[in-house]
DNA sequence: AAATGGGCTACCT
DNA sequence: AAGGTAGCCCATT
């Protein structure tokens, strides 16, 4: 947990993704005036505290390519799933129609 | 202090 | 269309 300005305004923007949609590490960096901090929010999001659905983010081709840091292999993919988002194989389908754009 | 590597992306083969 | 390279910014060695 980082105490931060830019970690709150990713925790915080995480929180604002709505239930059943997703976005990205880029779209977040963006939204937060840091385009080019993608990997940055990555790193914040994996030292997130539990209370953010940092499952709902993802990289920019809708790939789960941060389950591997969540408790169970596939949880991610099941919280995601019971949120009515359907995935295959890490990939999140109809990626374009669940994502979601910072605002 | 310098190099390396990551929950990334955008470019360039 | 798929794979390699180069910037990005921080944390860890």
């Amino acid at each position: 947990m980082k105490g931060d300005p830019f970690s709150q305004d990713v925790y915080s923007m995480c929180k604002r993704i709505p239930y059943g949609r997703v976005t990205t590490y880029g779209l977040i960096a963006q939204s937060l005036g840091k385009p080019q901090s993608a990997r940055l929010v990555g790193w914040t999001l994996n030292q997130c505290p539990v209370n953010i659905p940092a499952h709902r983010v993802v990289n920019r081709l809708g790939l789960l390519s941060g389950k591997d840091y969540f408790e169970a292999p596939d949880l991610m993919a099941q919280m995601l799933q019971s949120e009515g988002i359907s995935i295959i194989k890490n990939k999140i389908q109809n990626f374009e129609k669940v994502l979601w754009i910072p605002k």
